[in-house]
DNA sequence: GTGAAAGCGCTAACAC
DNA sequence: GTGTTAGCGCTTTCAC
């Protein structure tokens, strides 16, 4: 079956193409009885617009694109990428995700997407552009919006949390149920070069800890490793275990990031013998679909609905306007439950 | 910044536009120093194609189609795409998800997308379509793949799980652990016209259990309900609950599907004081992320897997090749974990 | 309210 | 190996 096309339609109402474009997407100055004519015409034949013909006519290209790090499936790219797709998807536009692993498949982004205008508008989530790659958006005069990004910088709005605080928020929590030892644990392996919230999270840890009065012997840090070494993923968590277990002063209170790291961690403080929450209290990060599960305390935050906020701003932005207030804040909250409770009495 | 076009490059580098297009596109027929010479006024103006552009001259629109239903950030939903991006971006693909929230939404598609050409295949996903709508898509010739569809009719090629069987396997642990009685539970809440596996499932507990010589009353089935009716999904749960406890004879093994649902209802189980897997074994399906969180007993798949299976298949048939099997299944193993164990002795 | 015509930026014959 | 040219299917002035 042959594609029809405009000239098919115009041609079947007896009118001009011209006619029939403006018509059929609901230009006015258009005879209601001849747009009425134009449509039956163009559902008879199956008609529907070429994207590609329309974009390059028109320039607009009614795409954007999403550069998420790692994958596409983590749960909280998953999450933002449903927020944008649900309020921009109803807006007409196609969003396309481009997966960035590392430095190299970001540069092969920029060398072939931004230039001929072949997307509306670019989001970034969860990691930053450096000064070149933000030059080439600007000078395309694309909106470019950032999704829990690092700093504000360069971007024409931004949607994030404020991880340092939220962070303070679990220290301040230990603190009150009179945890007198805190550790802070963060993804064992992150070969990522993009991820970067866990920067904030530890300073906002850190920061907290100190405001809280804690001294340096009271605090344990695990960061995370970039490399994977000859260790299992299993091993890695045995010896944040044994971390724990022969640090000077025991902590009784762990923040970790994110929630995913705090299964497994938990599954191994519980296997070596500690109770979870009589003998220490663990906090986690996300509120992921894991949380709940397990019963894990936890900083609730919520991607899709940031995700939807990054996609209204970025509308603004395409549509020529203003925005008042480009760099906004979303919530999170301390969800209580089952893995924290008062420090073990000491004796 | 003027957007530069091939016809700039091609005057830097004192070449024909066509020319231009060979050495960029890696087109043989181009004398190797030309070809560089192009590439780095290419790079010095910053040029890229625009897709637009080249998709409507070559008719190729290197863009596909996914069709999912419901949402994206699902766990099944996000892998599927995620396996298809994989292996689709590699070769240079835009993956664009549609998510199909009901009968409109999917009409809306159809009305819109394949007319002229805006992708090159269609991913159809755990959903059917009707034959006006396959009609439409086979019309234009474009590759349509399933994906854990409940049937094969009508698609090109079709990758997915034997649901059936897989549930099977779990009644005949179910069995020969000893348990007697046996329950189905379906997810409790399931309002969308569009997820099929469960029929299949279903069936697969209901031929299984006669096969192994269960009696009518030592089946217990509790479908999904299709409105949200004034109880809350905790309530919903509750139900459950109740029903397996006042059934005429108390199931001790229930096959739940899918994992999302077993999750819950085991919290539920457990409130009201049966200990898993002393008095009931659970066994969910998918193997999700909460599964091994909760150290679930369940039917493991791998979505991404079917995923980049299916996008394997697409891939060769939009360069004309002929599949020489273009119906896949998809392994699926029982995943031992804790939530099952021997019936426990009758008294 | 409608039509004619000039592109949008590229690809694909075909000629040289 | 390279250039010329005719579209691809639309949108958008600008006439009428």
């Amino acid at each position: 079956m042959a594609r029809t096309t405009i000239a098919d339609v115009a041609q079947a109402a007896g009118v001009s193409v011209s006619t029939v474009s403006r018509a059929l997407r609901g230009l006015d100055k258009v005879n209601p009885e001849t747009r009425e004519r134009i449509r039956e015409q163009a559902e008879r034949l199956h008609f529907s617009f070429s994207k590609s013909a329309s974009s390059l006519a028109s320039g607009k290209t009614m795409r954007v694109a999403v550069l998420l790090p790692n994958e596409i499936n983590s749960w909280f790219n998953a999450n933002v990428f449903e927020g944008i797709y649900e309020v921009l998807s109803g807006k007409g536009y196609d969003v396309i995700p481009y997966v960035m692993l590392d430095e190299p498949s970001l540069e092969r982004f920029f060398s072939n997407l931004p230039g001929n205008r072949n997307v509306d508008a670019v989001f970034v989530c969860s990691f930053d552009l450096d000064d070149a790659q933000r030059s080439v958006l600007t000078d395309f005069t694309l909106p470019v919006v950032g999704i829990n990004t690092p700093s504000d910088h360069g971007y024409d709005a931004v949607a994030r949390i404020d991880d340092h605080a939220a962070m303070a928020d679990a220290v301040r929590l230990l603190h009150s149920l009179g945890h007198e030892c805190l550790a802070y644990v963060a993804q064992p392996v992150n070969p990522s070069p993009f991820t970067c919230s866990d920067v904030m999270r530890m300073k906002g840890f850190l920061d907290a800890t100190k405001a809280c009065g804690y001294d340096d012997e009271r605090i344990v840090m695990i960061p995370s490793l970039r490399s994977i070494d000859t260790r299992s993923i299993q091993d890695a968590y045995s010896g944040i275990a044994a971390q724990l277990l022969s640090a000077p002063i025991r902590p009784t209170g762990i923040c970790v990031s994110p929630d995913s790291t705090a299964v497994p961690l938990i599954k191994e403080l519980r296997r070596i013998g500690w109770q979870v929450p009589q003998d220490v209290s663990v906090i986690g990060f996300d509120d992921d679909t894991t949380a709940a599960a397990i019963d894990l305390t936890t900083i609730h935050q919520n991607p899709v609905q940031t995700g939807r906020e990054a996609a209204r701003m970025a509308l603004a932005l395409m549509n020529g306007e203003e925005l008042d207030e480009p760099y906004v804040d979303m919530p999170t909250t301390m969800v209580m439950r089952g893995t924290t409770g008062p420090a073990p009495s000491m004796n």
